[in-house]
DNA sequence: CGTATATAGATGCATATGCATATAGAGTCA
DNA sequence: TGACTCTATATGCATATGCATCTATATACG
């Protein structure tokens, strides 16, 4: 940040800076809470929360990467180490040759469904034990504003 | 998220799961304007912001480090490459023998205010445009409660 | 002093990410 | 149908990151 003699855009500068130091600072200790306990990264129980949603129909990577805000290729990477660990199965696509089908196994509900207490006692840990019920609430309303 | 039974609970999870969603959608973005104009990543604009923050007395590798909320091994990659660049120059300590000193080099100072101009562009187009000053002053109140 | 321990920084090796491009099937349209 | 374009997915290669460990100096303490 430096001088701009525009108040209302330094202090969105000064909102933007704390929001990716905030963010910076928490998910790598909430990362390593996870990992800590033996469990892969979040952006696995993001794949496979995702997959458990889409229930038995399953999903393309396409979508998931879409969902996911990642980049084809780490789609792509995501998927290999995803079905290494028999987390999730993969089936060729009848209506379209070019693709696939991804779904959850029941290993990879295991691994979800036991991620998800350590992600949730981690994220109460680094974040909501700080911050009260009313900001708490401004952070949906507010962040959500951000499609 | 899955079930809880825990309604507070339930909420800050949502507000996690918004403000990471929204910072992992936000600073790609930004740090893609950057990149389609020439510039090196935001860790360099960072590092070279508290460079100049610290003036001719420099900053340790460890202090930039702790700043920066970066691993040990990062900030000494990051120092290699700001090195290489020539944006940052190293002297060693005088009063610890294992230390260095690291100051900005004037093409420091000028790749940090080019950068600046795109950074904040960016800042602008991708958050501020899509935020209110209400809301603007309250995410800094909220998220300046984190540290 | 001498030994143990702590701290600053670097680095080899494995894994992950980014970038460019490849492959192959789908859609369009003459 | 054939030529073009578009979309889904994979991959080789370069760079970045994580992890463990190394070196060297500093500090503590008997």
């Amino acid at each position: 940040m430096a001088k701009s003699g525009d108040k209302a855009n330094d202090e969105a500068v000064t909102a933007w800076a704390r929001l990716v130091r905030v963010s910076q600072s928490l998910l790598p200790r909430v990362e390593a809470d996870l990992k800590a306990q033996g469990y892969p990264p979040l952006s696995w129980y993001d794949a496979l929360l995702e997959l458990r949603r889409a229930g038995s129909k399953g999903l393309r990577p396409f979508e998931l990467q879409q969902e996911m805000l990642l980049a084809q290729y780490n789609m792509s990477r995501l998927t290999d180490r995803l079905l290494k660990a028999g987390y999730v199965a993969r089936e060729m696509c009848e209506d379209d040759g070019r693709g696939q089908i991804l779904s959850i196994t029941p290993q990879g509900e295991t691994v979800l469904n036991n991620m998800w207490r350590a992600y949730r006692a981690a994220i109460r840990k680094h974040f909501a034990d700080r911050i009260d019920k009313k900001d708490v609430e401004s952070l949906i309303v507010i962040l959500g504003k951000f499609t």
